[in-house]
DNA sequence: CTGCTCGGTATAATTACGTCA
DNA sequence: CGTGACGTAATTATACCGAGC
């Protein structure tokens, strides 16, 4: 808040003469003698330490002495002001440091949350299909359970319905709102491309029979051989995360 | 407007401790 | 190994400013 150089300007302006108040500190901690009060350096002096220090910030002993002379200061005085002011550049540039950082950080964690977003809505789409094809193989081992009562029985079953499709060829009839549903879905997917190979997934897994159905569902859980809970963990380590960008 | 106090900030200086020739 | 010079980090003491009354 308070940089105030300008402010203390005439202040300064008479100090220039009297910093030679630095002598050894007789009665070290507490209690200095009024008469070495302290003084802030001159503009001018200010000016030159700064010069100086952005050219190097250690000063060799014999430019300290020089420049001491030239300041009008103790050799002390010089030695200190360079101390703190490498002190006090540490910090600012800690500072910059922590800000770039947390931008950085802020960036991540944004595009953490995106990605979290849409892995939610493809978990929700992947129990969607899941619960369709379930509900399709059992759609098929019915029908077969039916063939087979029906070429049981003498009279070629004509009683029942659900003989007029098999399950080889015919479909279920939820597969054309399926169709809807993922058109739907293609108009606003980003991933279309993954999409339409897990359509193709699906697809085959359909027309295979009961038996096949074990083995892709497997390979279609390797797209999330992530571990899902541990990426929305919030206290997961960093390292797993960033596993998981790359 | 002037003067005073108060709280916050900047900075000169001190202290403690580590390193190295 | 002891020593002195010099470094950093933390802290203290002082100067200075603006706000509020």
């Amino acid at each position: 808040m308070m940089e105030g150089d300008g402010h203390i300007q005439e202040s300064r302006e008479e100090n220039v003469e009297s910093t030679t108040s630095s002598q050894p500190p007789q009665n070290p901690r507490k209690k200095k003698n009024k008469i070495e009060k302290k003084r802030r350096f001159s503009d001018e002096q200010i000016r030159s330490l700064e010069c100086i220090f952005e050219s190097e910030s250690k000063l060799e002993p014999r430019k300290k002495l020089q420049l001491a002379r030239d300041l009008g200061l103790q050799p002390r005085q010089v030695a200190i002001w360079f101390q703190n002011k490498r002190a006090r550049w540490k910090s600012k540039r800690t500072e910059q440091e922590y800000r770039k950082l947390k931008d950085e950080y802020d960036n991540l964690a944004s595009r953490f949350e995106n990605l979290k977003k849409e892995k939610e809505s493809l978990q929700i789409e992947l129990q969607k299909l899941s619960d369709r094809m379930k509900k399709s193989v059992d759609g098929r081992r019915e029908s077969t359970t039916w063939v087979a009562k029906d070429n049981n029985k003498e009279d070629g079953g004509s009683g029942s319905g659900h003989s007029n499709w098999r399950g080889d060829e015919a479909k279920p009839s939820y597969s054309n709102e399926g169709l809807e549903d993922r058109e739907a879905m293609h108009s606003h997917d980003e991933n279309e491309k993954s999409y339409e190979d897990r359509e193709h997934q699906i697809q085959k897994m359909e027309k295979h029979g009961n038996e096949h159905v074990e083995v892709p569902l497997a390979s279609v859980e390797k797209w999330y051989s992530v571990d899902p809970s541990s990426l929305l963990d919030q206290s997961c380590s960093s390292s797993q995360w960033l596993d998981f960008w790359t």
